[in-house]
DNA sequence: GTCTATATATGGATAGAC
DNA sequence: GTCTATCCATATATAGAC
């Protein structure tokens, strides 16, 4: 038994997998006392509340995101060695916590306002983007890569990372993939991805 | 006003709204019955459940997907033209439905199953997929395309594609986009997710 | 700190008048 | 067909014993 883990820390690693298998209206209390082996009133004497409880996981969960790719963009690799280890690190960010995509998206899309003023994402992803368009732009002018808008790069880029596991479900199912296929699928992808946007980009 | 419209079919308008807004646990009787003017007891009248009205919604709305890519990929248009005209009509479609995606995404999430069973989901995908990947062995065969796992390409560009909607609040913060600017980004992606894509896999 | 028991709130569903 | 009133199940939250 794991008994040298606090309750408290018991009960927020519940919370995180019930909450990130169900949404905040999905998960219930009960799911979550019964994960963390303790009483439903033990949750409300910890924290407060579900919407409490909900938030410090979703504050904790959102931070993992940033930081690292602050570090990426704002190295002095060569562009497409960027994009490379942005890839790779959010596809290894991702496949540890394969029900983040979709969390952020549906917490994002309830109240978007929260989101930005909350832990000042945008204080953090706004700079970064300044330095990755920059760096794009000079790539473009030294003829490097070809013309393209930084968004729709941007854009491109995120998607293929992110829907790859939003699309998961379905895309098992199309491709009649077991788990153990889909991991090798996602692991594949991290590689496949980046040569698609250098072949893509370069000019 | 649109009296002429009977019950039933304003409550399925309001039912689909709703549900597409905040999904199935999301939604609540009392706001589809607000937005449709009627009273509570009538949704239960005319659909008898929640579960019921949501059936019928998840139904229609899932049956718009997949013919016209049906359609498209079983023509004897050229491999890059398929890809020009899949591309269009998927953002066309999404631009109507821009709630689609996180829809679907949460509610095959929630029970995949159910999404393959009903409405013989696979029995038409397969067979497309079937076509595709054949073309696509084809080209590059032909030395047209450059060589790349077909699972791999659809996956990319459907990601393009659905992403440029469930990623659309975050984005949009990021980019301080208001909603017309973002309206005239997901025109423009249109073009530019075909450019991309045919840059990366051409051979 | 942890439990049992219970209060309170929410939201889906039904009964019955009109 | 449409409404009001009400029931009932579920789930959050609190009180109080240990």
């Amino acid at each position: 038994m794991t008994k040298d883990i606090s309750t408290e820390e018991r009960i927020l690693a519940a919370a995180k997998k019930i909450f990130m298998r169900d949404g905040f209206q999905g998960a219930r209390m009960d799911d979550i006392a019964e994960e963390a082996n303790v009483n439903k009133a033990l949750l409300h004497y910890y924290f407060r509340s579900k919407r409490k409880l909900f938030e410090i996981i979703f504050q904790e969960t959102k931070g993992k995101m940033l930081p690292r790719v602050k570090e990426i963009f704002e190295s002095d690799m060569p562009f497409f060695e960027k994009i490379e280890k942005f890839v790779h690190s959010y596809f290894d960010l991702l496949i540890e916590n394969p029900a983040l995509p979709l969390f952020i998206v549906n917490e994002v899309h309830k109240d978007p306002r929260k989101f930005a003023e909350q832990s000042g994402f945008l204080e953090v992803v706004r700079p970064t983007m300044m330095i990755f368009m920059q760096h794009l732009n000079d790539e473009i002018k030294q003829g490097r890569v070809k013309q393209i808008a930084p968004m729709h790069l941007l854009m491109n880029i995120m998607s293929m990372c992110i829907f790859s596991f939003l699309g998961k479900p379905m895309f098992q199912m199309m491709a009649n993939m077991d788990e153990l296929q889909y991991q090798f699928f996602l692991q594949q992808r991290k590689e496949e991805v980046v040569r698609f946007v250098i072949d893509a980009i370069k000019a």
